[in-house]
DNA sequence: ATGAACCCTGACACTGACGTCAGAGGCAAG
DNA sequence: CTTGCCTCTGACGTCAGTGTCAGGGTTCAT
């Protein structure tokens, strides 16, 4: 066994990710594996890095079908990636853009509902209000 | 008929979510109507300004569960309501406010992404790039 | 009073990223 | 060889908000 070569659970495990999410992504096109003569995948270091950046995407909303659209553009961005992937990269990041403002204007609103709340919890019991 | 009063149509259009949507809020004990005596849904002006917030809640991540127990500061703010109420609202603004934080490193990964594949294609094509 | 447009309940379908289970095989250590 | 832990495929379950359909009643203008 290469030292630098692992089997999935350990991916999972350094990766922070569930074996049934790896095998998912692989499914999805979203991460490759080479494969033992008796079937069992097995990865390199680099793709501890490359799970870590799946699970952002994810976390930022991307779908997998979105996702495996933009991926040339993480995974050789020295190369010529097609304009459906660069534009679809540029449009996600617009859309992330656009969903951050608005979650900034919702907590902004909770703000407010917090502060009318706490003062009138001060006004009527005299006491400190965490948070 | 009150000048007031509208159906469930008609709350449905001016809050912009379906009438499904509505009858599910009222299922969860987010919306309250009153019935006409076929049993017909009756609401009043505000609602439709609590129909936005409840979206609101939604798009912030929060569950249909979690509105429900942040729900008293919202609709009543004037009140002492229970610790447990004010104290999730605390929680969930902090949630979401970590949560902005981390799609804000998203979104600057992304940049980065951009900015790196944009720079390529330019030295390669000598092109305009949009975005 | 009749037709169009609305509303009711109940229930099943769907999506998407997984959890979980079954039944089987792989692999290093004792 | 066997024990124990890992892995495999395939398939069904989950959750939560919503779509959609069936089969029926309501409202209102003409």
């Amino acid at each position: 066994m290469q030292a630098t070569t692992m089997r999935i659970g350990e991916l999972a495990e350094r990766a922070g990710v569930s074996v049934r999410s790896l095998r998912y992504y692989e499914e999805q096109g979203l991460l490759a594996s080479t494969r033992s003569p008796s079937g069992q995948r097995h990865y390199v270091e680099s793709d501890v890095g490359h799970v870590m950046f799946l699970q952002r995407m994810y976390a930022a909303g991307l779908s997998s079908r979105t996702i495996l659209e933009v991926m040339p553009c993480a995974t050789a961005p020295s190369e010529a990636n097609s304009d459906a992937a660069f534009e679809r990269l540029v449009l996600e990041r617009d859309r992330l853009s656009a969903h951050i403002d608005e979650l900034t204007r919702t907590r902004e609103a909770l703000d407010r509902l917090i502060v009318l709340n706490r003062d009138h919890r001060e006004r009527t019991f005299g006491a400190s209000v965490p948070g």
